[in-house]
RNA sequence: UGCCCGAUAGUAUAAUGGCAGUACAACUGAUUUUGGUUCAGUUUGUCUUGGUUCGAAUCCAGGUCGGGCAACCA
């Protein structure tokens, strides 16, 4: 992909890296998820960063999966992970775990232990943190860190043999209590946890710490840029620590500043919390920030991409606008989208001067920004239509294009209307909308010489197909829901789901896929959902079209 | 009252000591058988104070504001 742009602090390091010949000019990057949630859209950026560089440069991305915390990791994840990645169009160079190198990484230990850079300590979780001082406080020394180099590989043996309990020992490495750095006070290395490994099984029952494995796992595959989020920057200094020390491949370690979207959340634990207690109905929820989310919405991967990449990347603290999303997908589904017909609100429009029982068939291009119309689909015309409610006004104000008692519109591929009259029911609620139609308007060969400022959408009444249609809005009210005040569900969008049961398409829709992208003529975005069947038709609104009609009478 | 990081238009991101630019958003107008699209145009910005310099968004010093760090999470 060509840069439109100035290179980015990233492309700048790699840049001068391959300049000076740093590992042969080599480039390695990798994804390294924990398989405990589903990937969103920040991981999306993520994975454009790193297998972008890679591309661009010349060099390759491994996926690794950091599956060091048996308890919170499952195989469901691995699986939506692995798919989200593909379906965004990447592909990696090797699949790897972290639990694959569990052996290695026992041996690392014992080597710092041998060297006396690590030992086991008694001290319980409480007394660990109580020792670990504070931030402007230096910690106090365990009374256990001055165990012999024979002691501490015996009772680590022993950690790895299941002779204790959880908590009862762990292996910290000995560096230095009193860093400004809280990391460097002893950092944790090995925890014992009796747990079933999504891989592993029952064969460890200790297991290392983020930092005792993500350093080592991009050391052992010889990443050559680990790239990760600005809050892992403190830990940096370790990471640097523990290779220094087993003197294994420099891997060197960039952070960015992780992208932020308004009207969400994207913190896996929230996510976590709205699936598990049914505020949406599950992490492929339209209305969720997840990959799959956005695809069962109708987002491509391309637009996903595309998104990416105008956001750029930076080390600075940030909100981006949900706007510039919707604007990417916008942009992609109307050059790609097929065109068809849907009223959402039907309301009965009769043609008095069409006759009885007589069908018309009209054609219509299914896309106007390809080249000839993209192929064309017939559309029936008859006496009785439906049209969209909000297209009607009894009273309506200066500069309505629509419909309204003596106003003349066209209707999509067909007709030049006149609203002759109207009938309400004793509600006082509009029922018919009674026109006569210009036979000499038709579409394609007008003679009639008439000009109409609007044109409306509509569907045959006899011909309809009745769908359920979703109509999605954002999950938050407010623009940055972590950062209110109380709890941030208690900000959730109650509105942000309005399902339309009753919408009437054109019958051409009885034949959409999922995975068909539609958009609904002056309407939105719309594809079929996971649940959509032949019987019974469902379709996600994606997002709507711009709407400055609307807008300008806010 | 410790250590680390950051601050450019409403939002995001460039400018690497030399004309503050781009995208989205907003606003005008033109085109339009989607109030869509497209096209043309407009508005809006270097956190602050000092210093170095012919010249500072950029370098230096102080300040302000924001974020991160004290999980047997990653």
């Amino acid at each position: 992909m060509d840069i439109q742009r100035g290179p980015n602090f990233l492309e700048e390091i790699i840049a001068e890296d391959i300049k000076n010949g740093k590992h042969g000019g080599r480039v390695l990057t990798r994804f390294p998820p924990e398989p405990n949630g589903y990937l969103h859209i920040g991981h999306a950026t993520s994975i454009c960063l790193n297998f972008g560089l890679a591309k661009q440069f010349g060099g390759k991305t491994n996926l690794r999966f950091d599956d060091t915390n048996p308890v919170t990791e499952d195989t469901e994840y691995v699986d939506s992970i692995r798919n989200d990645i593909k379906w965004l169009g990447f592909e990696w160079a090797n699949e790897f775990y972290a639990s694959d190198y569990f052996d290695t990484m026992y041996a690392f230990a014992e080597k710092l232990i041998s060297e006396g850079l690590a030992y086991v300590d008694d001290s319980s979780a409480e007394e660990i943190a109580a020792m670990k001082g504070t931030p402007t406080e230096p910690g106090k020394h365990s009374p256990f860190r001055d165990r012999s180099v024979e002691e501490n590989l015996d009772l680590f043996r022993r950690m790895r043999a299941g002779e204790f309990k959880e908590g009862e020992k762990t292996l910290r490495a000995k560096i230095d209590m009193a860093s400004p750095n809280m990391h460097l006070r002893d950092p944790l290395m090995y925890r014992i946890k009796f747990a079933h490994h999504h891989r592993t099984g029952d064969k460890w029952c200790i297991y290392p710490m983020y930092d005792f494995a993500h350093g080592q796992s991009d050391s052992i595959e010889e990443i050559t840029h680990s790239i990760c989020t600005l809050e892992f920057e403190v830990h940096k200094p370790l990471y640097n620590w523990f290779i220094e020390k087993l003197g294994i491949f420099p891997s060197q370690q960039y952070e960015f500043a992780r992208r932020n979207l308004n009207y969400t959340v994207m913190s896996k634990r929230k996510l976590l919390q709205l699936v598990n207690e049914k505020h949406v109905n599950g992490w492929d929820d339209p209305r969720m920030p997840t990959v799959s989310g956005l695809r069962r919405r109708g987002y491509t991967p391309e637009s996903i991409r595309h998104f990416c990449d105008l956001v750029g990347i930076a080390r600075r603290e940030n909100v981006i606008d949900v706007g510039l999303l919707e604007f990417c997908i916008r942009e992609d589904l109307n050059k790609s989208a097929t065109r068809r017909m849907v009223v959402l609100d039907p309301i009965k429009l009769i043609i008095d001067n069409f006759e009885e029982g007589k069908v018309e068939m009209l054609h219509g291009e299914n896309n106007p920004e390809v080249e000839g119309g993209g192929g064309s689909r017939e559309i029936p015309f008859s006496r009785e239509l439906w049209i969209e409610r909000d297209d009607f006004m009894e009273e309506p104000p200066k500069k309505f294009f629509r419909l309204g008692p003596g106003l003349m519109v066209r209707l999509k591929h067909a007709y030049i209307i006149k609203c002759e009259s109207f009938v309400k029911d004793a509600d006082g609620n509009i029922t018919e909308v009674h026109c006569t139609y210009i036979p000499e308007s038709r579409s394609g060969n007008d003679t009639s010489g008439i000009n109409v400022k609007g044109t409306m959408h509509f569907v045959s009444a006899s011909h309809a197909v009745p769908v359920q249609v979703n109509l999605y809005d954002r999950l938050f009210k407010v623009e940055n829901p972590s950062a209110e005040e109380g709890d941030f569900k208690s900000y959730i969008n109650e509105n942000s789901l309005h399902v339309v049961t009753n919408a009437m398409a054109e019958h051409d829709l009885n034949n959409a896929q999922v995975g068909d992208k539609y958009q609904f003529i002056r309407l939105g975005y719309f594809t079929p959902d996971l649940d959509s069947t032949s019987e019974k038709l469902i379709f996600n609104r994606t997002v709507t079209l711009k709407d400055s009609w609307a807008k300008a009478n806010k």
